[in-house]
DNA sequence: CTGTTAGCGCGTTCAG
DNA sequence: CTGAACGCGCTAACAG
């Protein structure tokens, strides 16, 4: 059986250095104003005693709790891992914290998870937010905020603008000789949809291609895999998903009809993330979900240290690797097994 | 620019209603003890006010703060994320909410976000710990823990035994008349390395086969991709690998050697996460993930209410699901490409 | 350099 | 049913 100690406080190691509270607080915050021997008696005692800072304490006195919120539609998108650990690294060369939020792609959660961190968060960085620019905004009044692929004008934002790379996908089919494609799109509230998608717009009008739009659910594995039958019916012989997840559940849809990629049909995904790791090995575009997170996270310090909300948009750019799923246009249209 | 709007206190909400503080904070908490019109009243003027209950304050008086932290060695890998949405579904059903943390396998950043959580959380889930049991005890002294996949007696723990679905792996192979294999292990300090390891060995001795262990830095797609060489040079013609991601990685190293899988080569993986999305389907070792975040954090809830710590041990079974990449051993030994 | 004195915002006795 | 008073553990002036 486990036995569990109590919280030792302040005073308790103040008495049994023989000094006061605050002397003990400041051996603790800033030790250069006390003498090194006193210092080191406090430390003594504290070390002995077993004590160990209140932090709820210390951030109900000081309004800094040395924690930033973190909140993702869904942490099982590859998209997001390594934002995330980019964003947790950045935050420990401040000595901060991070707490981190998944809403499921539901915007009630989203809206909850966000009035459950403020209070116990210095800031907050949402990631491609499912919310209403309204309630976003509404939540910037309470604190400070640093938004990720969402494009709101006032509140500081990292955004992957990922019309370059789209159109260097929709010219590189073109010139693989495709003349109807389609586009199987990710989450309606997604900023990141939103412009895939009119970046695929504007490519294929340039170069007079046939285009159609498949509507999914959500971005995931199952998603692009049902949806597929759609694909096909469009006579589409190539498609650009909103991301790699949904390219490799399309990939699986195609390969259990027996369409073989890229011979018969070409797939591009966006992000990036799942790069060699699909059969064939995807084509897709770049994204830099570690910057975006480590420069979230520093733009948010930035603003908790200043106090000050400046309107910054810091946009990266984007371009296509190319790798195994597209190939020429099959030239007699596509054969159906 | 956006205004921050500054905390309003209970007392100003007080003033407001003409009422005493504790009145206004018995009309959130025990709205029961007011007479209605009061409470009404209250709540009238709260919401004009804006007024939310500042929650460090609350926890500090209470020393209740409504969160418990859940640590995992990595996001990145497909076990955690299903774990993770149960835990937090579980959670939110007693109004409870998780701090995530991620360690990137590394004991010393699980150790400094065990104690930086301790102190803002009530209770502490650590799943898949590296951690020594000496520090897991140390913090089990601190605040009410649950493990999972991590057997320390007198510790509740949650664990998927996966002896039953690795010994059937094993018998699978003997079957399919695979004389020689190897397991690709994973992290030394994982509780479930130790485990799949011991269940291999003893069902390879108990059907007279050689088996050669591979050891691999840590459970990854690119670990699993070096660890190729290695396994071919045993002979073996059929491997086990720590998890799916690693095996999903040998997959990959060995179609880049020429190596058709399951023709020349079987693989199995465990926690059968990747199912159906690797090409091949990877044969895999089932799991229960959803269900062990569910119960950990149902047990730790429990727990933080009874105030009591009993030595909970909470088993889960498993058992393999055959997919397409195991087959019968090859007649006459590897064609190496 | 160190001790003293106020709060931070809220929950909770304890009288009325 | 309500209000006044105290304390949670710590930091931040303000003296000395």
């Amino acid at each position: 059986m486990i036995k569990r100690t109590k919280g030792v406080t302040i005073s308790q190691v103040a008495d049994a250095a023989g000094v006061a509270r605050s002397s003990v607080s400041r051996a603790f915050t800033r030790p250069d104003m006390l003498s090194p021997e006193t210092v080191e008696r406090i430390l003594r005692a504290a070390e002995t005693l077993g004590y160990v800072p209140n932090h709820t304490a210390r951030a109900l006195s000081t309004g800094r709790h040395g924690n930033i919120g973190l909140i993702v539609p869904d942490i099982a998108n590859p998209f997001f891992p390594p934002l995330i650990q980019a964003a947790q690294t950045e935050a420990d060369r401040s000595d901060f914290c991070i707490f981190l939020g998944n809403t499921a792609e539901n915007p009630k959660q989203e809206d909850k998870l966000v009035g459950r961190f403020a209070g116990q968060v210095e800031g907050l960085v949402l990631a491609s937010s499912r919310l209403s620019d309204e309630r976003i905004r509404a939540h910037a009044t309470q604190l400070p905020l640093v938004l990720i692929n969402r494009d709101i004008e006032g509140i500081p934002r990292v955004l992957i603008d990922s019309s370059a790379g789209v159109r260097q996908a929709v010219e590189h089919l073109a010139n693989l000789g495709h003349r109807k494609i389609a586009y199987v799109s990710g989450p309606a509230a997604s900023w990141s949809n939103k412009q895939r998608r009119s970046a695929i717009r504007a490519g294929a009008t340039a170069r007079g291609m046939e285009l159609s739009i498949i509507p999914t659910p959500s971005p995931t594995y199952q998603a692009g895999r049902e949806a597929v039958d759609a694909v096909l019916q469009t006579g589409a012989s190539a498609v650009v998903a909103f991301d790699d997840l949904t390219a490799q559940g399309i990939l699986t849809g195609l390969a259990e009809r027996h369409i073989v990629v890229p011979r018969d049909f070409s797939i591009i995904g966006c992000d990036d993330v799942l790069g060699a790791v699909t059969f064939p090995a995807l084509t897709s575009v770049s994204n830099h979900s570690v910057d975006v997170g480590r420069i979230a996270i520093s733009m948010l310090l930035d603003i908790l240290r200043s106090r000050n909300v400046a309107d910054v948009r810091y946009a990266l750019d984007t371009k296509l690797v190319v790798r195994d799923t597209t190939a020429d246009a099959p030239s007699q249209g596509l054969q159906l097994g």
